[in-house]
Parts: structure tokens; C-alpha cells; sequence
DNA sequence: CGTCCACGTCTAC
DNA sequence: TAGACCTGGACGG
């Protein structure tokens, strides 16, 4: 399931369905799993969920007890918890009866109804991790699609940093500036805009500052009649390409979330309208090759000059 | 049967 | 800059 919209829409399903419902016991984790168990048990309780670049956070709110004292002797919880979580390769929410439970179900929250149903967070890989009482992770940057204006400040108040010598494509998987954009938006964006995967991430976001290159193109435009065609002038093409990069970093993966299916989930049903939307990632024509970390990185024409070199 | 590949982190040499 | 962490689907012999 998991990029940015994927996690958004999981967040979006949890509060679908969970609307009005009420859950009721312990939070049961799987014999297998080795991520931490969650102390919480509650009479009566409601989950919603929220998302942030690749993480959802649940939020586990008490109901009003009739009895609180007897609630405090059973060890119960009266405050909300929190519990947040990443989906590795493979992670998703489920909300199903108890005998259609999936398998792979890691996590389980039992619904007071009888037969009870089961929001379960199911993930084959178990790449995926959650965190009782947690907080979204630090050190991972502002969501690319609810905090915009902040992801963007944070990028382009940052651009000294080191990360930013590396080539684009891999820049776009940093999380501590691109929280939310995985391997198939990072083909998307760079495709959209025609950037060479492999050029250096800083030389796309900042632009050609060298007054060298700007006044090359100075006299070329007031040559031309004086109405020039591009809004902006002299201001280099490539800050007007930087402004499209963080804006598209922004508003592909809302495209994602817009197409109302499950986002990237080739076990699906509607996987058709989410393949059909793929310009590049995957595409038939399209080049590959590996990233220096080895991922796949789909691309079409000019793969730039920091490429890995060699096999 | 086997090998390769997959939407992502993590930590260890 | 590797690997480790996992399961399972696609595809080759």
C-alpha cells in the first residue's frame, strides 16, 4: 500500500469505517510480530486516525464510563493513546468480521457488537512498525500533501545541507525532507517535468544562481520583442522547474488520493485506474536502472550526469 | 524446483 | 554502501 496517499487513504478508511463504532478490550498482537505490544484496555472506545507523510497515527479515545472507579480498579485506560505507525512494503488496515480476519493481521482492535468485527493492521512483509503512545517520527520532514507550505520552507531553508549534493531521485526519498514521496511518485514527478533523475538535487532546487548563466540569458531575451513568453524572466528557468518540482511533489500524490481507489495495491480491484494513471513508474518504453542505494528508478530519456556508472 | 523482484526503512561494518 | 528484515507473485528450466 504505502506512499504518502496510500497512507492518507488508510487514515481515510479508518475513519470511514469506524464511524460510530465502538471498541471494547485489548489490543491483541500477533504471536509473530516483533513490534511492541500496546498496553491499552478500555470497557468502551472509539479509534479515528490521522495521517503525515508515510506515517498514520490512531488515536484511541475512551468513552464516558458510568463508573470510573471501578473502571481504574480494572486497570483501564480514561485517557486517550496514540499509537503511531509505518507500513514498511506491505502494510494496510483492514476492517472486517472476526472469521474474515486476514492473514498476516499483526494488530487487532475488537468491536463491542456482537459478532464483533476487527480493525486489524495487516502487513505480509512485516516491514511495517508501530509505536504505543508514539509521536510522528522526528527527524521526518513536513507532509507533502497537508503541510505544503511547510515542506517547502523546510527544503528551501535547508539547501546547504549535504543531502542536497546527491542526485534528485534520491534526494526525493529522503524522508527528512520529503515525507511521503516513495519510489513510484519520485518517477512520477521527476517524468512530469522532464528531469533527469541523476542531476544534482541542489542545482534543481535552487536554480542557476551564477550571475554568468543569468546574464547569458539576459541579452537572448531582450533580443526577442519585449513580450517574452515566460512569466518569469531572467529569473533562470530551473527556479521556475524547482517551484514545479516541490509544487508536484504536492499535488501528484493528491492526484493519487483523488482517484478514490487504494492507491498502489496491485492485489486489488481497482488497481486498473491506478496503473492507468502511471505515466512512467512500470510503464511499457520506459528506461530503469539503479539508484545508489539499489532502487529501481523508471525515467524516460536523459538519465543525468551523476548515474550510477558501470554493470 | 529456482531466481528475481516488490509501494521502506534500519543498523552495522 | 552493503546487508538485514520478510512473504509471495511472476517467470524460467
Amino acid at each position: 500500500m504505502p506512499e504518502g496517499p496510500e497512507l492518507h487513504l488508510a487514515s481515510l478508511y479508518v475513519n470511514k469505517m469506524c464511524n460510530g463504532v465502538v471498541f471494547t478490550g485489548a489490543v491483541r498482537k500477533s504471536e509473530v510480530s516483533k513490534n511492541p505490544d500496546v498496553p491499552f484496555i478500555c470497557e468502551a472506545y472509539r479509534i479515528t486516525a490521522t495521517s503525515r507523510g508515510k506515517e498514520v497515527r490512531l488515536t484511541l479515545t475512551p468513552m464516558k464510563s458510568d463508573d470510573p472507579k471501578q473502571r481504574v480498579k480494572a486497570g483501564q485506560a480514561d485517557q486517550p493513546m496514540d499509537i503511531v505507525f509505518r507500513f514498511g512494503m506491505s502494510g494496510y488496515f483492514r476492517f472486517t468480521t472476526e472469521d474474515e480476519l486476514p492473514k498476516h493481521a499483526h494488530l487487532c482492535f475488537f468491536s463491542k457488537e456482537k459478532p464483533c468485527r476487527v480493525l486489524s493492521f495487516v502487513d505480509v512483509r512485516r516491514f511495517g512498525s508501530w509505536q504505543p503512545s508514539g509521536v510522528w517520527q522526528p527527524g521526518r520532514g513536513p507532509c507533502i500533501m497537508f503541510e505544503y507550505k511547510n515542506f517547502s520552507l523546510q527544503i528551501l531553508s535547508h539547501l546547504s545541507d549535504r543531502a542536497f549534493d546527491r542526485p534528485i531521485c534520491e534526494v526525493l526519498l529522503n524522508q527528512k525532507y520529503f515525507n511521503g514521496i516513495g519510489n513510484y511518485l519520485r518517477a512520477e514527478i521527476l517524468f512530469r517535468l522532464n528531469i533527469p533523475p541523476f542531476v544534482p538535487a541542489r542545482k534543481v532546487l535552487e536554480g542557476l544562481e551564477s550571475e554568468d548563466l543569468c546574464d547569458d540569458e539576459k541579452p537572448v531575451k531582450n533580443d526577442t520583442n519585449t513580450k517574452v513568453k515566460e512569466a518569469r524572466p531572467e529569473t533562470s528557468f530551473i527556479t521556475e522547474e524547482s517551484g514545479d518540482l516541490l509544487r508536484l511533489c504536492h499535488t501528484v500524490p493528491l492526484e493519487v488520493v483523488n482517484l478514490g481507489g487504494k492507491g498502489y495495491d496491485p492485489e486489488k480491484a481497482d488497481y486498473s485506474e491506478f496503473e492507468a494513471w502511471l505515466q512512467c513508474y512500470y510503464v511499457d518504453g520506459m528506461k530503469s536502472i539503479r539508484d545508489h542505494n539499489g532502487r529501481t528508478m523508471w525515467f524516460k530519456g536523459d538519465p543525468g550526469p551523476m548515474a550510477p556508472k558501470g554493470t
